[in-house]
RNA sequence: GCAGGGGUGGUCGAGUGGUUAAUGGCACCGGGCUGUAAACCCGGCGGGUUCACACCCUACGUAGGUUCGAAUCCUACCCCCUGCA
């Protein structure tokens, strides 16, 4: 077959920082990107018409294997012609290999060579998810973008330790690409599209697949890592296992000494991550996608980011505040809300408080990415880079 | 009027002589959340002094009393609820 699943192409750059245009069987996307979480085919308090809007563009959003797996289930999901169908989402859909909740059920599973046995976090009931099911998972959800299935260490982990994880990690990225293969050779990929329907992008119209990076913070293990996953050939790479207990001067530095070794000429995912200004200081190492559900989860749990930093709403000061969450905030929520509503449906459990502050979350997250790429493309990164950092992950005032 | 029940910290409500400034829930105040077991979790919550350890006040309707010691027992009074007149 020729062509890719996905194509690539850096536009401009400045230093390691870089603007591309990622180019899926489902839409063409401007990098470096934020993707929405969205584990169980929902963004969780977002209508898929507000992600889509002009205000919000959210051009790519995740979903992920492990929970749809669960509930609803395969079966459903094929009969429902795949998560794009089923959920009604009708642009790029990257899926999570299930490898996080390897880390995050920690209580719940135990890790074989073969794969891991997950007590269900929803009835308790035995499960066993491996490299293999997780691309049957991913197949029949049809996803544009398929991550590999690995082990999330913790950040804390021992040399030994993020060793083990990272080698088993590198042993299921060959056995999740030879899966992959196959899967796609026999058509189970339910999300498939005509070659080129994007309009001439030379693409395959199949999934892509994403190998990922572990190593937890050891320099030597990360660079093994690395190596044998671009060895196995993916198209894109990730760099997984950050943001998960480490320092963050750990992460900055991992990710400074990979993300420019990473192949240039495929896109580099950091998992996970992170605040605006992670985002920002990724960006300047070399990244190109995010992804991390704080915008969602904090804007149910009455965080808002703004462009001067954190903001509670529960704090008893926005009372009788009459200002928007960020006034230089231009989404519709700022353009029409006040703090001191904004609290008061938060402190009277109204749902509304977490949909409307999920909304500004995002719109700040996505609007913050815009603003990269074009400060990355107009040659201004440094520039706004200095003013940004330092503003927003402080509280407000 | 008689009989019975009851008045506890912002609130609801435990506690019926001794680690009781007083269990719990709620409310309130604050913090956390990074490939979502999360519209969740953690902490504080009478007042004062102290960085802190600690100490001092004031509190269980009101006023007395018994006792080494009382929210808990006794007396009187005030108020609320239920039933009978």
């Amino acid at each position: 077959m020729s062509g890719h699943a996905l194509g690539w192409e850096v536009v401009a750059s400045v230093g390691e920082a870089r603007a591309g245009l990622l180019r899926t069987r489902r839409g063409v996307i401007e990098t470096p990107v934020f993707m929405p979480v969205g584990t169980q085919a929902t963004v969780k308090g977002m209508r898929f018409d507000e992600l889509e809007a002009d205000e919000l563009d959210a051009r790519i959003i995740l979903g992920n294997t492990y929970h749809l797996w669960l509930r609803p289930g395969v079966e459903v999901l094929r009969a429902c012609g795949g998560l794009h169908r089923f959920a009604g989402w009708r642009r790029a859909l990257l899926t999570d290999s299930g490898g996080f909740q390897v880390f995050s059920l920690g209580a719940l599973r135990k890790i074989a060579e073969e794969g891991v046995a997950f007590r269900s976090h929803v009835d308790g009931s035995a499960r066993f998810l491996s490299p293999e099911v997780s691309m049957e998972v991913q197949a029949a959800l049809g996803s544009d973008i398929v991550m590999a299935f690995d082990e999330c260490a913790p950040g804390e982990a021992t040399q030994d330790e993020a060793r083990r994880a990272m080698e088993l990690t590198a042993r299921w990225a060959r056995r999740s690409r030879a899966r992959f293969d196959e899967l796609q050779r026999v058509g189970a990929d339910t999300g498939r599209v005509e070659a080129d329907a994007d309009g001439g992008g030379g693409l395959t119209g199949e999934q892509a697949l994403f190998g990922i990076v572990q190593g937890a913070s050891h320099t030597d293990l990360r660079r093994e890592s690395l190596a044998r996953t671009v060895e196995i050939g993916f198209d894109g790479y990730a760099i997984g296992g950050l943001s998960v207990g480490e320092e963050k001067s750990v992460m900055y530095r991992v990710v400074e000494e990979l993300a420019p070794e990473m192949p240039s000429d495929r896109p580099r995912y950091l998992m996970g991550v992170g605040t605006p200004a992670d985002l920002v200081e990724s960006v300047a190492r070399g990244i190109d996608m995010f992804d991390c559900v704080l915008p969602t989860r904090n804007g149910r749990t009455g965080q808002a980011y703004t462009s001067r930093g954190r903001l509670n709403i529960k704090n008893a000061r926005w009372t009788t505040d009459t200002r928007p969450l960020d006034e230089s905030c231009d989404c519709s929520v700022c353009r029409r809300h006040t703090r001191a509503y904004l609290r008061h449906l938060y402190m009277t459990g109204e749902m509304l408080a977490a949909i409307l502050i999920t909304h500004h979350n995002l719109a700040f997250f996505l609007d913050t990415m815009r603003r990269v790429r074009q400060a990355i493309r107009s040659g201004e990164f440094t520039r706004f880079r200095q003013e940004f950092i330092g503003r927003t992950d402080s509280g407000v005032e």
